[in-house]
DNA sequence: ACCTGAACACCGTTCAAGT
DNA sequence: ACCTGAACACCGTTCAAGT
C-alpha cells in the first residue's frame, strides 16, 4: 500500500511515442504480450490508458512501432546494416547477420508472434531486408535465386524458427511422462524410439528437450550450404 | 427481416462436439479467424454463446479441437498416414506427405496461426509427426539426424511456410507502388533491383508477388535434397 | 441431460471535456 | 499541446436457473 510500483512521482518525463513503445517493449519482456494492455501500459507509465492515443494511433501502430525497436536492436547487435567487409565470405556474413537477429528475438521472446501478425513491412524491416538481399547479391547470387534464398530462409531471416509445440509452462510431472511414455510407446513408435534414445544419451532430458539454439544454428547451416551449392552451379 | 441467415428451423439437430467443431471450421473458413467468437458461432448455430461451454470446456480447447480436425483431413488427403509402400523412395513419400498438408492449410487459412498458438501437442498431432519420422527412420535416418530433420523443417513439415509479411488486404494502388518503388531505389537497392526484374520477366507482378506454392516447394526440395545427402555421408 | 439469462471482469477505442 | 472521465461496443466466461 505504501508505495506502488515506481508510480510514485508524478510524471516529471513528459510522454512520448518513444517513451511509450520503450515502455511497451520492457512490459511485454517482463509480463509476456498476452499481458500487454493498454491500460496496463498506462499503468505502468502513471498515466491513464487515453493518454497513450495522444502518441500512438492505436494499438497496432504501436505493434508495429514495438517491431520498429526490435530493428533497430538488431542493428545494434550486428554493428549496421552495411554490406560486410569487401572480400567476406557471404555465408559467413550471412551467418553473423541472422545469428544478430536471433540474439535479440532471445530477449525479447513475444516478438516472433507480433512479428508473424503484422500486415505492413515498416521501413526498417524493409531496410533489413535489403540489407539481407545484398549480402546474396554481392556473394554471386542472382536476384533470382536471392529471392528464393529469401522464402527458404522464411522466419529465419529474423533468426526465429517455427518452434511448432513449445511444451507448457508447467511441464508434465515426471510420473505424467512415465505414463504417458508408456502409452505411447504402442502409439507413437517412432517419437518413442527416438525419446529413448535421447533420454539415453542425456538423462536429465524429458518432453521439451530440445536445444533450440543448437537446432536453429543446424537448421540454418544446412540451408546456407544448399544455397552455396546451387549458386556454383548457377 | 423475413429470412435470416440459415438459422431459421429451431434446431432439430442436437449440439454436439462435433457439431460445433466443424461449424467453427467452417465459419474460420468463410469469415476468417478474427471473426470466430463464442458469440457469433452461437448464432451460426442458432444457440446461445452459453450453450456451447456445454459441449467444449472453453475457447481455448475448442481451438485445440479444430486443430484436430484439420489433421484429420491431411490424413483423408494423404490417404492416411501409414508408412509408404515397401520400397519407396523416402524423400517422395515424405514430399507427398507434406504436399498433402500444405492442401489442407490452403483451404483453411487460418490454421497456420492457430497451430503456432497451441501449446500441447494433442493426439492426433503427436500421431502426425510420429508418421513423418518414420518415414525419415524407414528412409534410413538415425533417430538423431531425424530429428534434426523435423527441427528443420520446422512448419514446414505441417505444409506451411512463415510467409512473414502478407501484403495488407488492401493492396496498394499503382500510384503508390510507383511512388514507393521511386522513393525505394536510393535507400533499398537490392529489393528494387530484384523488384525491377521480376516486374521485367512478369509484367503484372506487383509488391505481393511470390508464388506460395512454387517458394514452397522449392525451400522444401531444398531441405529435403540435404538432408539425403546427410543421411547418405552418415 | 441440455440449454439459457443475467452478470462479471475484462478488452480497445471514441469523444467531449478539462488544464 | 497534452491528458482524462465517462461511456460504448465488444470479448470470454461463471453461475444459478430453467426445461
Amino acid at each position: 500500500m505504501a508505495t506502488k510500483t515506481g508510480k510514485e512521482a508524478k510524471p516529471r518525463i513528459p510522454l512520448s511515442k518513444e517513451r511509450v513503445l520503450h515502455t511497451a517493449v520492457d512490459l511485454a519482456d517482463k509480463t509476456g504480450i498476452e499481458k500487454l494492455t493498454m491500460r496496463n501500459l498506462a499503468h505502468e507509465l502513471g498515466v491513464e490508458a487515453m493518454s497513450l492515443y495522444y502518441h500512438v494511433a492505436n494499438k497496432e501502430v504501436m505493434l508495429d512501432g514495438m517491431v520498429e525497436a526490435i530493428i533497430g536492436e538488431i542493428g545494434e547487435v550486428a554493428g549496421g546494416f552495411e554490406p560486410p567487409a569487401e572480400g567476406t565470405d557471404w555465408k559467413t556474413a550471412m551467418r553473423h547477420r541472422i545469428l544478430s537477429a536471433r540474439q535479440v528475438m532471445m530477449r525479447h521472446q513475444w516478438a516472433p508472434g507480433v512479428l508473424e501478425t503484422r500486415t505492413t513491412m515498416s521501413p526498417p524491416l524493409l531496410h533489413y531486408f535489403d540489407s539481407l538481399l545484398g549480402i546474396f547479391v554481392h556473394g554471386g547470387f542472382s536476384y533470382d535465386l536471392a529471392h528464393h534464398a529469401m522464402h527458404t530462409l522464411g522466419s529465419r531471416a529474423l533468426g526465429f524458427n517455427q518452434e511448432l509445440f513449445v511444451p507448457d509452462d508447467q511441464g508434465p510431472t515426471d510420473e505424467e511422462n512415465e505414463a504417458m511414455l508408456a502409452e505411447m510407446a504402442s502409439q507413437l513408435p517412432f517419437l518413442t524410439g527416438m525419446m529413448m534414445e535421447i533420454v539415453h544419451d542425456d538423462p536429465d532430458s524429458t518432453l521439451g528437450w530440445c536445444d533450440d539454439q543448437t537446432e536453429f544454428v543446424f537448421g540454418l547451416d544446412l540451408i546456407l550450404n544448399s544455397l552455396d551449392t546451387l549458386r556454383e552451379s548457377e
